[in-house]
This record gives structure tokens, sequence and C-alpha cells, in this order.
DNA sequence: ATGGCCGCCCTAGGCGGA
């Protein structure tokens, strides 16, 4: 099986790229987050047409959103609301006996401290429901999982490329990294990059629109990210980060992450 | 931090991203 997650910022405006994607790397699932669209203005014909005939998508106007496109039956869908908003941070669906979770973190916005900005405040709020959710007396369904998404932390040294630069910057702020590690505890939770990547290696997945030359400033960030619980983690094969993606025509400012595991 | 770019929306400046 071979799954893959993309913020993809406008599934209606990228529709040619994640086309691009899905045919030249024919991953069985694919989970998009800022797919910016609502659920009735969702591109679905493209994606049938090329045999991802199973879809599951939780979507508003402008904002947010999270799809799930799958080759295999969805067996059951469902949402739980991070924080009771009502917004589009997150999908679950049933496929092959695994539940999937596809996430969309919040940003946070600029200032990391919750009593001067409540964004940064409702992102710490929701990494927490995460690990509460996960825990042992949360409600997340039980059996192997694989846990997707954009969760906008880099949690470790390498996955910045200025651990000293990035420590006051939200994403990377010890206060961010500490409860991402809980959510990540929660249920032993394995990071599938880390899994094949040394640590001491940097590896990034967002590259931000503002530089001149993304490619050779090379100022990134490793937020997307693959989880799986340790009942899979014998069944992983590899993982990859699909960098030249951030380089295609009208790109997305993340790059796909790749993981492909014997189930 | 590089705050220089993107995409969205009651089409145009404000909001959100990170």
């Amino acid at each position: 099986m071979k799954i893959a997650t993309w913020n993809i910022n406008s599934v209606r405006l990228r529709e040619p790229i994640v086309l691009k994607f899905l045919t030249e790397q024919n991953p069985d699932v694919l989970c998009l987050q800022e797919t910016k669209s609502p659920d009735d203005k969702f591109p679905h014909d493209g994606f049938e047409a090329i045999g991802y005939t199973h879809r599951a998508i939780r979507g508003e106007k402008g904002y947010n959103g999270v799809a799930i496109l799958s080759k295999h039956p969805i067996e059951n869908s469902a949402h739980h609301d991070f924080c009771q908003k009502g917004d589009c941070r997150h999908l679950s669906a049933k496929i092959n006996g695994i539940t999937i979770h596809n996430f969309y973190v919040p940003a946070g916005g600029d200032i990391p401290d919750r009593e001067k900005n409540e964004k940064f405040g409702h992102k710490l709020d929701f990494v927490d429901e995460m690990t509460s959710w996960f825990g042992k007396k949360g409600k997340a369904p039980a059996g192997p999982s694989i846990l997707v998404g954009d969760l906008n932390i880099a949690p470790q040294e390498h996955d910045v490329w200025s651990h000293k630069q990035l420590l006051k910057i939200v994403s990377h702020t010890p206060i961010e990294v500490e409860k991402l590690l809980a959510a990540q505890a929660s249920r032993a939770w394995v990071d599938v990059a880390r899994h094949f990547v040394p640590e001491d290696e940097k590896l990034y997945s967002w590259w931000s629109y503002r530089a001149k030359d993304w490619e050779k400033a090379d100022k990134g960030r490793r937020l997307d990210h693959i989880w799986v619980t340790p009942d899979l983690a014998d069944a992983l094969k590899e993982c990859e980060t699909l960098k030249p993606a951030r380089g295609w025509e009208k790109p997305s400012d993340h790059a796909p992450v790749i993981a492909t595991l014997k189930v």
C-alpha cells in the first residue's frame, strides 16, 4: 500500500498537478489538505476518471478543507470536530482494514504566545486534543492506523533549516514541539520519514513562496508527516518526499510525502 | 525570517498561510 499526503493550497487551482502526481506516482491513497473548496465545488471528475473512484471530502469556503482519494473502497469515513469549531481539519477513512487519519493542524499565526495571539492557543489546544483523543481514555478508533497531514510543526532540529533561528518562530517553538511529541506518544506513533532518514540529516516538506529562489535558498521546514501505529512498523518499506513537485508549474508551497507499506 | 508570495473572497483590499 502506497499512501501520500499533500497540502495542495487549493485543489481546484491545482487539479492538473494533482492528476500529474497521481498518474506518475500511482499511490493507493492520497490525503489532501487546504483544499479550499466547498464540497459542492470539489473537482471529482478528473480523479474519478483516473481510478480514484472512492473519495471522502470535507471542505468549506475559502479556507482549510481535507480530502481522501482512494483506489480502494472506503469502508467508513468520519470527522472529529477538534476544538469544536465546526471547521474542516480532520477526516478519517477505513481502507483495507486500516484507519487513515488526515489532519490539517492550525498554522498558529505569527506570535508564539497564546495571551497575545488566539490562533496560537487554538493550535496548542488542537494538538492537546489529538493527544487525549488518541490516548487510552480517548474515543479514536482502535486498530492499525496511519496518521498523515500538515501538522504545521517541525519537531526536530534538522526538520528546519536553522534550529537556532527558528526557536521563536511558530512551527518550531519548544512548546509546540513538546505538544506534538506528546501527541506522537499517545499511541507510540512511528514517524515514518525519520524511520528511514537519520535524525542528523536535513529533511523538509515545505518551502516558502517568498524566497526568490526556493531551491537555492533551501530554507525549508518538515511540516508534513506520516505516522503509523507500532503494529504497522514492520510493514514499512520506504518513504519519500517528492521535492521536485515543489518546482512544478503553479506549485503548492508543500511537497507530497509518500510512504509504502507491505500490507 | 526573507515578511520580497500566494489563494481566497459578494473583484479588491483584507485575511490567512508558516
